[in-house]
DNA sequence: CAGTGGTCTAGACCACGAT
DNA sequence: TCGTGGTCTAGACCACTGG
């Protein structure tokens, strides 16, 4: 260590923030090939292990992904828009555009990993919909993929009182879905709240999403009530937050 | 290697996993310390580099935190409550309760890091406020800190030929803010749409937020409407994923 | 097959925090 | 002061990807 030392930031940090800003500044574009390990090891004069750190802080900051036996590259992110409220989010709101561009939705969508079943609702879905706990639950599981690549997982807790002998207990539910099946039933969902959280995902989250390094979940529990303000159904959602960006109309 | 190998899963990540189901099974509490580098190095019989590396996992799913000197630690998920649509989230949906629970609002906040002034438009304001590029733009830049926790970034952008001379340029705007006074201008805010992403942050986000590893921010892009259409603010949000819940009340 | 990233070892020195 | 995590070196073998 002869020269460097101004400033005390670690060489590993140093070495990653010239190429974040090398990234941020356009000299590399999305999907481009960083420097690999052999070369910044090289080009700064650095052991593997500190050059695989380097890379390692862009990999955890979404920045670059590494593809095994081929070498670091730039990340990309092209979102699907997720309306909240699309009775409100169409009209005449069109003077200003979107902040964040969206792929339009005209890819392929298959539905994955259905499972439908009974179980004892856990104190959160209990206290979600309402219910003492333990009390049965009719739970849907599903993954959604698109264009091959799994981008949302989705389980839904309902009162296992209202779905007895309907086919909300059947992996195909019908036209229209859960919803058009409860309005059968006579519980017709009017009103939505929809909490978000973000986090790290889990290990099972990242493999079923196919998570990269450094991508977060977006959680979504959206739970439905009835006109008469009783809850019906909790859908907790699970988002791979680099396929997507969320949209809320809302007047004052 | 005499032993192992059962299993084609690097060390590093069975001994994360192991630790991640013990912290999941409450065998270490939110706050416990967990085993450091050189516990899990004679108990595992693995090199400091690997446990590290075993930690790192651990770290970068935001389940623990390090702090030098101390040891590793399981971190705390206290979440503040971020209501969107003040006017409908309250009322008679209330057989059912929140899925995450959240501090209720008697903190101390201060509004900190406050800069306001005038800019040309990035390309991304100017097509959100339906301005042409380079289009002269207020912008007001704040950091909400609560308890001692920065927890939001926030910046404001207005089109300049509104807010000219309005104390909208000022630090202080005013009762009833921004929006108070671009009614007196007679450009009330009537609609709302927010654009909500989540990923990891950026090292100036970290920082300003205080942020640990493996904690992601979500962004919010605010756009305000008038009654005629017409956009009149856009405002980032950056909020610390850690300290926050989102919530969305709406019908169908 | 050559080059890449993935994993792992066995050392070292440092700055920091608790005692 | 002593243990902790933070940084770094200089090797090694492996699995995978590409031409």
């Amino acid at each position: 260590m002869t020269d460097q030392d101004s400033g005390r930031r670690p060489k590993y940090q140093r070495i990653a923030d010239e190429l974040r800003t090398a990234i941020q500044s356009g000299a590399f574009a999305p999907g481009d090939r960083l420097p690999g390990e052999n070369d910044l090891m090289t080009t700064y004069d650095v052991a593997r292990m500190t050059a695989r750190q380097a890379l390692s802080v862009l990999r955890n900051e979404g920045l670059a992904e590494a593809r095994k036996g081929a070498g670091v590259f730039v990340r990309t992110f092209r979102p699907l828009r997720r309306r909240g409220i699309p009775r409100l989010a169409q009209g005449h709101w069109g003077t200003g555009h979107s902040v964040w561009s969206a792929d339009v939705e005209d890819r392929a969508l298959v539905v994955d990993q259905i499972e439908v079943g009974e179980t004892a609702a856990t104190a959160r879905v209990a206290e979600a919909l309402g219910l003492p706990p333990d009390s049965p639950v009719c739970v849907r599981s599903r993954r959604f993929v698109l264009d091959g690549k799994p981008v949302l997982l989705s389980v839904s807790y309902l009162p296992a009182t209202l779905t007895q002998g309907s086919p909300i207990t059947t992996p195909d539910t019908g036209p229209g879905g859960t919803y058009a099946r409860l309005t059968d039933l006579g519980h017709e969902p009017v009103h939505f709240r929809e909490e978000i959280r973000c986090r790290m995902p889990t290990a099972a989250e990242s493999s079923r999403l196919s998570l990269e390094l450094g991508t977060p979940v977006i959680l979504i529990a959206r739970t439905a009530f009835t006109a008469k303000g009783a809850p019906v159904e909790l859908n907790e959602m699970t988002l791979d937050s680099s396929s997507y960006v969320l949209e809320y109309d809302f007047d004052a």
